[in-house]
RNA sequence: GCGAAUAUGGUGAAGUGGUUAACACACCAGUUUGUGGCACUGGCAUGCGUGGGUUCGAUCCCCACUAUUCGCC
């Protein structure tokens, strides 16, 4: 079946929303965070794991496991949900982001075809398509398919910028056009930078070719502020429709995702949450901390007192720090659990929020003790 | 007791008679937003065992002392 968007309260002082999404794996609410699992996991979580986290929807990536270990063997496999024995929604990236930093010579190399660009496993030189993207992510069998779009940096001028809306529009309607599979749903990408007129003139045209649900993109790329980011989300999210889905693509800051419920976003998705678990940082009320600073060696107390995930539950802070800056890997995994389930934890908070109409009363008091 | 070698930051160490003593690890701090997993960027010896001497100038040369290691009696 397709996604199906449920609108089911609007808050009553902002355009944050509550619904439910409508999978082929069951029904979901929103606004939701989704964690990323690039390469059908999610780094350093089980299903376990990710279950216990109460995660809505998951993102893995065409393009890494295109390469590896290729569409067909997942097809052979029966495809992703049974590759990895994952009985929840699965949204797939059409690789877009990926390829775009690899092509090294964006006039050369991004085309009216395709994206020539080399593999950042051997060097060995690729080329994607938007057909190609949409034919992968059929054979993947995401619930979710995205649109192959070009994902230009927060400093390119509003003439490129213009010419990549232009181009973007392009490849999407060529990969509605060749997408075939009807357990799949297929979402547009609204891109345009910070600019109002390209924004708009994005969101309207990306419509117009009614896709499943709609995304905004090319955000928080190499530096853009965060003014920007905001912007760029004002200016595309008032041209979408209601009764669809709205998905703000690569952002998971607490701050951001509190920004862009505001602004009526449905889903995120984020390295952040299990990359910083990585590096021994942690998301906590009172802002992000890094778990390899002396000052926590002594520390007894959890990781976050209102936290209700497994490492929460049974472990200091002086224990991660122990576990992270002796590189043990049951640090990272400690990290990746509480990460998840914060964030997924603020989103059920902030549901109810605005299912009582107080999002603004969340937001101030969540800000109040997050100060990073 | 005699002889020899070595003494550089928390550690392993490079180095030179002349402005800021290499590098690595550890440590300290920061970064991370549609993921190129275990990364990256900074900081970190006002001092080269101690005391004297030579010299315009010594961590680097000389002497003594101390410590460590090795060998001999």
């Amino acid at each position: 079946m397709k996604v199906k968007y449920n609108l089911l309260h609007k808050d009553a002082n902002t355009n944050a929303r509550y619904g439910t999404i409508e999978t082929n794996y069951g029904t979901y609410e929103t606004p939701m965070f989704m964690p990323v699992g690039t390469k059908a996991t999610v780094k350093a979580l089980t299903n376990r794991d990710i279950k216990e986290a109460k995660a809505g929807i998951i993102l893995a990536n065409t393009y890494h496991l295109w390469l590896r270990p290729g569409e067909d063997l997942i097809a052979k496999a029966g495809g992703l949900h049974k590759f990895m024995n994952f009985d929840g929604p699965i949204l797939t990236d059409s690789g877009g982001f990926q390829v775009f930093s690899l092509a090294k010579n964006k006039k050369k190399d991004i085309t009216e075809e395709g994206v020539h660009f080399k593999s950042h496993i051997d060097g060995q030189k690729l080329f994607l398509t938007p057909e190609k993207s949409i034919m992968i992510q059929n054979k993947l069998d995401s619930d979710i398919a995205m649109s192959f779009d070009e994902c230009p940096p927060a400093s390119a001028s509003h003439e490129y910028l213009k010419n990549s809306v232009e181009r973007t529009l392009r490849w999407a309607k060529r990969g509605k056009e060749v997408h075939n599979n009807p357990r799949q749903s297929l979402f547009g990408i609204v891109q345009g930078g910070a600019y109002e007129d390209l924004r708009k003139y994005s969101a309207i045209e990306t419509v117009k070719m009614d896709f499943d649900g709609y995304s905004i993109g090319g955000v928080a790329n190499d530096g853009e502020s965060k003014e920007d980011m905001y912007k760029a989300i004002d200016y595309s999210i008032k041209y979408l429709p209601e009764d669809k889905v709205r998905y703000l693509m690569g952002i998971g800051e607490p701050l951001d995702l509190l920004e862009g419920i505001e602004r009526g976003v449905d889903l995120f998705d984020c390295v952040l949450s299990t990359r910083i678990a990585r590096h021994g940082n942690a998301f906590t009320r009172s802002g992000k901390i890094n778990l390899r600073n002396a000052k926590y060696r002594e520390d007894f107390s959890p990781l976050d007192e209102n936290c209700d995930c497994y490492a929460c539950q049974n472990h200091t802070k002086a224990y991660i720090r122990h576990l992270v800056t002796t590189d043990e890997i049951l640090g990272a995994e400690l990290l990746s659990i509480h990460n998840t389930r914060f964030l997924i934890k603020m989103m059920e908070e902030i549901r109810e929020a605005i299912k009582k109409d107080s999002f603004l009363e969340y937001k101030e008091k969540f800000l109040e003790k997050y100060n990073n």
